[in-house]
Formats: C-alpha cells, sequence, structure tokens
DNA sequence: AGTATCCTGGAA
DNA sequence: TTCCAGGATACT
C-alpha cells in the first residue's frame, strides 16, 4: 500500500492519540511477521513517533523502538476503548462507520495487537503478510539495512540541486530512478506515475536526458502531490486504510493510476498503460513526452 | 537489467 | 483459471 504520505498520515494520527501511552501486553498471532522480543516493550511508554522513507517507528521509554514496514497490504489501526455506558449514547453516524468496518480484532489477518495501560488497542493488520515489525534498541534504527540504504527524502532532505544531480547520473528510466529507495526515498508507484504525469515526462525517459527544467518542474510536481496526498489522508485505491481504519481519498483525485482507456484531463488522449521494471505504470502518450 | 519470491483475494 | 496489486530483496 502506502508510500510516503500514507505512512505519515498513520505517523500523524498515531502520534495524536497514542503519546504518553503505557503498552501492557502484546499479543503475536504470526510469529514470522515481528522479530526481536516484544515483551522487551511492556511496561515502555511512546515518547515519539518518526517516519523514515515508507518505514514507521514508535519509539518507546527505556531506548527500545518499534519498527513498522506496512510494504503492500499492512495496516496500523488504532482502536479506543468505549466503556459500555458510551454504547447506548454513541451517534448513529460513528455506529454505522463500525459496521462498514473490520472488527479487527477477530479478523484472520490481524497479526500482532499491542493492549495499552488504557485499555486502548494498536492492531496490526495485513493481508498478504509481506510488512513487518521489528523490536529493536533505538539507537541501533540506522543500522537497518532498509535504513541504512535510503537515499534523502522527498518533502525534507531532498533538495531540487540534489535531485538533479541523482537523476543526471542515472540511465535508468526515470520512474525507476523515483521509486528505487536507495536514490530517493519516499516515493512509490502510485505517486511515480501522478508526478510524471503532472510534469509531462514519459517514464520511459533516461533520467539523465532530462533537462534542468523538466527536473525543477518534476521537483515541484513531487512536493505539491505528495503535500496533498498527505492533506487527503492518502490513497485507498485498494487496501490502505490509516490509523482509524478510515480510506484516505488520493484516489478520487487520480490522473493516470488506474485509469488506463479513460481520458487525460489535459489533452483527451486515452491513458495507456504499459509494464516498466515490472511494474504497471499509466501516462498520457501524447502529453508525456 | 530482468525475474522470482514472500502471500491473499478481487477482477477479468 | 489466470492475472494483477501502494514493496523490497535475492536470485540469474
Amino acid at each position: 500500500m502506502p508510500e510516503l504520505p500514507e505512512v505519515e498520515t498513520i505517523k500523524l494520527q498515531l502520534a495524536s492519540v497514542l503519546l504518553n501511552h503505557t503498552i501492557k501486553s502484546i499479543e503475536v498471532r504470526f510469529g514470522r511477521i515481528i522479530s526481536g522480543d516484544a515483551n522487551l516493550l511492556i511496561g515502555k511508554k511512546i515518547i515519539n513517533l518518526r517516519r523514515l522513507g515508507k518505514m514507521l517507528l514508535i519509539d518507546l521509554s527505556g531506548g527500545w523502538s518499534l519498527a513498522v514496514h506496512l510494504k503492500m497490504t499492512g495496516r496500523l489501526v488504532y482502536k479506543k476503548v468505549r466503556p459500555a455506558f458510551a454504547e447506548a449514547s454513541a451517534g448513529k453516524e460513528v455506529r454505522e462507520a463500525e459496521k462498514s468496518d473490520i472488527n479487527y480484532d477477530k479478523d484472520k489477518h490481524t497479526h500482532v495487537v499491542v493492549n495499552f495501560t488504557s485499555g486502548d488497542r494498536l492492531f496490526y493488520h495485513d493481508q498478504r503478510k509481506f510488512g513487518w515489525l521489528r523490536v529493536i534498541k533505538t539507537k541501533e534504527i540506522n543500522e537497518l539495512p532498509y535504513v541504512a540504504g535510503l537515499g534523502p527524502e522527498f518533502l525534507s532532505s531532498l533538495t531540487v540541486k540534489h535531485f538533479n544531480n541523482i537523476l543526471k547520473n542515472s540511465r535508468q528510466p526515470i520512474k525507476q530512478v523515483l521509486m528505487d529507495q536507495k536514490k530517493l526515498s519516499g516515493s512509490g508507484n502510485i505517486y511515480a506515475n501522478e508526478a510524471l504525469w503532472c510534469a509531462k515526462i514519459d517514464p520511459r525517459t533516461k533520467a539523465n536526458t532530462l533537462s534542468d527544467g523538466s527536473i525543477a518542474s518534476l521537483f515541484h510536481c513531487f512536493e505539491t502531490i505528495l503535500r496533498q496526498a498527505i492533506k487527503w489522508q492518502g490513497a485507498s485505491s485498494r487496501n490502505y486504510r490509516d490509523a482509524f481504519g478510515q480510506k484516505g481519498t488520493v484516489q478520487k483525485h487520480f490522473e493516470v493510476y488506474e485509469r488506463e482507456g479513460a481520458k487525460c484531463r489535459r489533452c483527451g488522449t486515452a491513458i495507456k498503460k504499459i509494464k516498466l521494471g515490472g511494474r504497471g505504470t499509466y501516462f498520457c502518450p501524447a502529453c508525456q513526452r
């Protein structure tokens, strides 16, 4: 699922409800999904939430952290405990929302449950089991291979100058460079497709042949699109849900992603789908050059 | 640079 | 039944 905006959304939401909560117990229902000793986190308090690339970090007291990578279908869903007396007075709107939601406690794809002393719970749910959690010392996070290999981040450490330099040094198709977390971190398939449409660049273009102007335009498109995507709480074209179990709304605004055959909103030409680096790639064959 | 792989489920 | 899916890695 999640690219930078989706993980950022979850981070911001969890930070709004989970800071200073103390872990009471952890239920591991599918052992392979988590590495390290989950019991080490019992009694620890959540002191910070961070994101590194597409990885979420929950920092706890005592120098321990819980690293989470959602990969394709992972979800982290927070459920506040609701006292029995609140049940009867819950608004109709709230009950409707819950009806359409999964019962995360009972669902077969819930693999880890973190219980807090408050009674609140955090569910790790992952249909395809590609994601992972890792209990790790906070000071050792930078040694994780995934973290050590991350390139500069969109919306933070990446400057247009650095972006230009990275692209000028790669002969790969631009879309593949944008998705390579070792070169640039944060973008995945959806936002690479969308940003290339925005900047009117053919995804197959060799990165090192792009003009400075095109690169500057692409950088600006990325910043704009990623910021807007965070405001829209991410893209739920399929499995993604935010930390409250809700869908994001970015998918309502896709220009090319999953729009094969539909008309380009800029020039009316049918959006084309090809395979690039093994991934579905959508673009307008007329206005992306 | 390509392709298989970890998994499950929805759509064609 | 086959193909496809917001990722990343380990192979050839």
